[in-house]
This record gives C-alpha cells, sequence and structure tokens, in this order.
DNA sequence: GATGAATGAGAGTTCATTCAT
DNA sequence: GATGAATGAACTCTCATTCAT
C-alpha cells in the first residue's frame, strides 16, 4: 500500500531540511523528534531514512551545509578586493548580511554544536576554523601593510566576529533600521576599532577573550 | 534494603540542583536525562522525586532562583545610590560582575526558557522583565533629570542589556584582563553611550532593536 | 532512470537463490533482511518483488525445490535396482553423497522448518515424508522378503535418516576421508545394522527414538 | 501509577531466563522480540531492562549460564574416579543424562552461537573449548596409560561428542528406552570405540573429521 | 530519604512490502 | 525488470514517573 499523498520524490529532501532546520532552530536538536519532523514534511517518520541516515546527520549536513555556504559567499564577497580595509568591510558586509537572512541556521551552527558527534564536531569545528582565518588573514595583512592596528590578531578575530554575530540575538526583520543602515553601522564600527587612533575604551573591552576561547556562544564542550 | 552509599540527607537537594546546573549547561535540558543527574548524584533516578516533583520543575527553579537571587543582589548593588549615573554605573557594575561568576545559571536562563512549559515561561519572563525595569527606571530617572540622552529608553534598555550579557559568550575566568578592568571597561562604555554628546556610531547601532524585541539568545517561541 | 548496474535479466532469480541459501544459512531466516539479499544480488531490494513474492515464499520455494530435487535423484538413484540391500545401498550411497554436496540446502531444511508458515511446513512436511516413506518400503520389503531383521521400520527409518543426516554436522570437504570412503562406511554401518545378527549396542541405541518423533535436527513446532 | 500486577521482584529475572529459553528455543533468538518475551513474564517490554542490559546479553548469559554449570557438574561427576576408563565412563553417564533433561539449552547453546556479538562468541567458544579439553585429557590419560587407543586424541575427542550430543536430535521424554538404557547403550558405544581391538568401521567413521573442524551442528560463523 | 521494580509512552531505526515511474 | 520513495508495523531501547518496601 504505498505512496498515498504526502510529498513525492525530489523535493522530498528539501522539505527535510527546511523542516528540520525549523523545528531544530525552535525546539533544539534534542528535544525534536523524528516524528514531528516527518509529520511536519507529511510522511512517515520511516520514510524520513530514504533521505537521511540518522537523525545525527541531518543535523551535521544541515550545519556543515552552511558553514560551506558561508565560505563560497565569503569568497565571492571578497573576490577583486586589493586593499585591507576595503576586505574588511566587505567581510563584515557579507556577514552581517547574511546572517540577518539566515538566522536559522546561524543559531543552529552556533548553538547545537554540542550536539555533535565527536567526529562531525571535528569537521565542523575545522571549517568554522577556516572562516575566521579568512578574517584573521585579512586583519593580519591590514598590519603587515601598516593599515590596521590591533594588539592581538587572534583576540581581535574572535572579538570582531563576536560582535558580529551578536546581531542575530535582537535583529528581526521590520525592525526600525534598514538592513543597509545596519551593514553601514557595522561597517564603521570594525573598522573605527582596527583602524590606529581609534577609540580606546570600546577597544579594549573587545580584546578581552583569551586567545584560547573557543567555544563562542556556548558551554564547554565535554 | 535502604541507602547504601550516595549523598545523604539534606545536601541532596543542593547536589541535584549543582550536578542539574552542570548538566543543562553542558547537555541542555532536553538532552539530560534523569538517569544521568541521578547518578551524578549518587542516587537512582526514583530518589530524586524525594526532592524535586518534575523535571521541568527543577528547571523553572533551576532558572527562577537564579533570577531573584539576580533582582535581591541588584537591590542590594543599589541600595543608598541617588544618582542616576551613580546608579548606573553600580547596576552595570553588578550585572558585570554577577555574569562572569554564574555563567552557568545565566547561559541557562538565557538558552532553556524555551523548554520552559507555558505556565513557566509567563512566570520567568515576568521576573526578567522586572530585572529590565530597574534598569529602564534609571535611564527614565536620568533622562528625567537632564543627565542621560538616550533616542527610547525601551531600546536602550535592551541595548545595553545585550551588550552586558554578551560578554558570557567570551568570558573565561583566567582571561587577560582582571575582572575589575572588564568592569571598569564596561561602566565608561555603557555611560559614555547614554551622557549626551557620546559617540554617534555606536549609539546608533545599539538602538536598533524595535521594541518589541523580547527573546534574546534565543529562537522565537512556539 | 532504471536499471544502472547490477544483475540482468533471467539470471537474477538465479542469483537471489543462491544468495538467499547462503545468507540464510549463515545468519538464519529470521536474521536475513531481504535489504541483505538485494544487496548481495545487486539489486534494489523493491526489485526482489519481481521475482519473489514474499520472503516467507523464498524460504519456502528453497525448501521445496530441494526436497523435490531430493526425491527426484533419489528415484533415479533406485532406479533398476530390485534386491532390497541393493536399494538400501543405493540409498544410503546417494543420500551420503548428497550430503556432501549440498550442505546449505539440507542445514536450512533441517533447521528452518519452525519458519514455515503453517500451510508451507504441512507442504513440506508431507514431501519429507513420501522422502523417508522410500526407505520405509525398502526397509519393509527387506523384512518381508526375510532379508532383513528390524524390531520397528518406522524407528529403524528415523534411525538411519538421523544417522546419515548427521554427518552434515562434522563433514567438511577435503577432511581427510574420500567421500568414497564415507560412503562405504555409510553403507556397511547401515546394512550390518538392518541384516540379522548385526551388532546388538549400537541397534538398540539407534532404534530408541519413538515413532512420533518429528521435528528432528530441531524444536518442537509452536 | 507503578506496578500493578505482573511477577515482582526478585523472581521476575527467573521468569525472564525461563521464558527466554522456551521462546529461542522455539523461535529462534532473531524471530524472538523482546515484547513476546515481556508479555510472556507479565511485565511491559521497557521492564525487562531492570533485568537484563540487552537483548544480546540476555542470550549470551542463557548460554554462559549453561556451559558454567555444565562444567560445574561435570566436574563434580568426575571427582574421585583415578582410572581412565573410569572417566570416561562418568563422563559419558554425565553428558548423556545432562543433555535429556537440558535439551533447550544444550539447543540454544548449540544453534545460536552465531547469533553472538564477536566479543561474547569469543567467550563462549573458549568455555566450550575448556568442556572439549576434559574429554581430550581423559583420552589423553588413557592412551598414556595403554587403556585406550585412537588414531588421533583431538578427532575422537570431536567424533565423541558429536555422537553424545546427537541424541538431543530424537530424544524424548517418555520414549521406549529409559535414560539408565541409554546411558549404558552409549557407555559402551563409546568405551568400544577407544578399547584396543574394537570393531574398526564405526571407528574409522567417527575419526574423520578433520582437527580444525569447529563449527559443529551450525554454519561457519561470518 | 533511598531502593528497585514497575508503568506507559515514545524515542530512533529497520523491516517487508508496494507501486508510479 | 529495475529504481526510488513511500507505507505501516514492528523493532530494541530509553524516558520520566510511581510506589511498595
Amino acid at each position: 500500500m504505498a505512496r498515498t499523498i504526502g510529498s513525492q520524490g525530489p523535493k522530498t529532501m528539501e522539505a527535510i531540511r527546511k523542516a528540520g532546520l525549523r523545528l531544530i532552530f525552535e525546539h533544539g536538536y534534542a528535544a525534536m523528534s523524528l516524528r514531528q519532523l516527518a509529520a511536519e514534511v507529511g510522511i512517515q517518520s520511516g520514510s524520513l531514512y530514504n533521505h537521511i541516515s540518522t537523525k545525527q546527520e541531518l543535523l551535521f549536513v544541515l550545519v556543515r551545509d552552511h558553514i560551506n555556504e558561508l565560505l563560497r559567499q565569503l569568497d565571492r564577497a571578497l573576490d577583486g578586493k586589493q586593499r585591507p580595509a576595503d576586505k574588511l568591510r566587505a567581510f563584515v558586509a557579507f556577514h552581517v548580511s547574511y546572517h540577518m537572512t539566515r538566522k536559522r541556521e546561524v543559531f543552529i551552527a552556533n548553538s547545537e554544536l554540542r550536539s555533535l558527534e565527536p567526529k562531525n564536531y571535528e569537521e565542523i569545528v575545522a571549517l568554522r576554523g577556516a572562516y575566521e582565518q579568512r578574517l584573521a588573514e585579512i586583519l593580519g595583512q591590514g598590519v603587515a601593510e601598516g593599515e590596521f592596528e590591533v594588539v592581538d590578531i587572534q583576540v581581535a578575530t574572535f572579538a570582531i566576529l563576536a560582535l558580529l554575530t551578536g546581531l542575530t540575538t535582537w535583529y528581526r526583520p521590520g525592525g526600525r533600521l534598514t538592513k543597509e543602515a545596519i551593514v553601514a553601522a557595522h561597517e564603521k564600527l570594525v573598522l573605527s576599532g582596527v583602524t590606529p587612533g581609534a577609540k580606546p575604551d570600546q577597544a579594549r573591552v573587545l580584546r578581552t577573550p583569551s586567545p584560547d576561547v573557543r567555544a563562542r556562544g556556548g558551554p564547554e564542550r565535554r
């Protein structure tokens, strides 16, 4: 008594990803049941296994694909930029824009790392490291060319990312400021933070974390 | 065949709270099993029910007690202060200090609100509102007395709290800056943000969230 | 998007039988999944249903065909033999030879009878009865003609079959004795057992089972 | 809404073992569901886990305890016997008696070895080896003292065990022969097989398996 | 206040089987 | 004759919770 109604064929995987994204965002990975997910998609829970191999793998794929996409689009955004200031501006603009439109992916990628099994965790953290490295390199180039001035590149990298990622905390579409205004504000904020002679108070605070701080936005792992 | 080993008598509840705090912080409320918790405490899972009534209630109590303690200590910190600037400085100093020493409670109170049942959720949100209200009143008084200048008190309240709470994201004990330095930096940052004539860039950004933003640090609820 | 690789057309059924035989022999009927079987054959599990109607029917067909082949070949082996002793020798030689070359079929036919549904079970047991009947008739003729001497034909039939079938327990190709030697040894053993004046000890033991013993090599059914 | 009816406390484990023994004997390990087992015991399937840790472990424990008991009782049966012939007689008598009264355990221990996970399989096979070793040592002593004459001790060990264990195939309580008669018959059979000057035909056949034959009564493993 | 054994629901996952393509 | 996606039932196992002892 096979397929009656429900979503067919190639569209199902996309529906699973979408519903999975939403449910994990709303309830958390552990609290989302595959029966719930399947119901959302309109299939039986067993049928999910035609598309995913385990629940864990679904989480992994969602997070991994998100970070890969982030990297891909970042590289496109940086393409052609030569001077460190241009690159940094492009980085900020891209990061902020992306985080405003992909709130769920970003949230999950930050908050559900602890739900990844060791092997998957390693892989994701490596990818995240690659993303951070892009920023670190921009800062390094800027410092080398005398355009930027930061006490510690590693620390500055984390601080800037924390600042930028922080907007997922409060941003909601339809707020008072336009996206463009938010992007512009962050560009100025970050640029002024690394430009020689910038306001010292804020810079000092942002530089605080010790270089070994890794688990931004979540508890220590294991 | 009663009690063999395990924690005895009156200390058990405290052990449950402590272990619960740690386990929820590390794995999340949904992913923590009461068997795990009981094992950590050194008793059988059934014995937990001599101390708590449900798992949900344990979460609720942990969060509620945390916020109550926050309120209690805040009021003590504000006690005797008259001028808005003194009050604000005291608020910032207290908030930052508290968040540095109670990372787990703070994290859970921010990230596990979605795990609360509606009734409990309402109660916690009300308590949180009371805490926010303290800050809003300080700002209001300052504006009324001409000492502060903010575009929108509500928005400024959220922005300041977001800024301050953000430090749980990166703070680790033993980092480069002393606690006092971090407190001082935040005091300056916030005070300069509400003092007439302060840097416009940053202030504008912090004012961004629309007044109806509620679920800071987590996804929308249900 | 049909057939990519995998076994083509008319050979597939044969591949299914072969793989099924091996998997049931190794893991047992209940423990073998059709996905496993399909993978072994190189097709999708759904495709099996172009060749078999149910998993149960596959087992049934394998067992039934085995016993039918056994009967067919037995009759060919007995063909032309007139005297009971010649018939019995031929029976033993055939049975032993066949069991040495078709270990899997024999094993399954003995051990998976309990996995057959009632209807199929009846049919197989009837076929098995026909095979046993051949031996019983030989013995009966021998007794009638005064060539054999057995206390009870029914019991002797079971005992001889148990003795002969027992070799699947220990026989492995490449062992110390040649097939011919093994056949010869069994011929002597059985013949001496039914010939008047044979060794009493062994015969008495072999005659032990009561006539209603049916489920040789397995537990009682249902 | 805890315990209503059903079997309580310390008797439950015994009931699980008993029911498990019966169900595995009748349907096979793979085909027995824990729901079935629980129903038989009169509890919910989840409650089984207060007594066993996994289904696999239940099988393992049943088989292991059976072989350990076998060993324990064997040693008691051999206790005090000095001469090889006495020991061998005692071995046969014990083995035959035990196999007649513990048909289920014996059957499972022979037929479900393939259902054991590698680690458990190793352990059981080691135990079985210890049992076989007892017989091998008796034969070895007999040969050394000139009382027995066997071509190959290893082969003789397997052959004798196969012969003795074979009675589980046809023995049913209430058959024509008394237990004592069956024991006596097997004693004679085995003793005559290892006594110098015994009938050559039968001995040769029983000696057939090559020394590396291991998986008696079942298919090769993996 | 603790244990140990129970419940009943539900978890993730696998199964045999069906059928439009 | 094969695929791939579906069903619905069943699987082993875990969960929060209860309660007689």
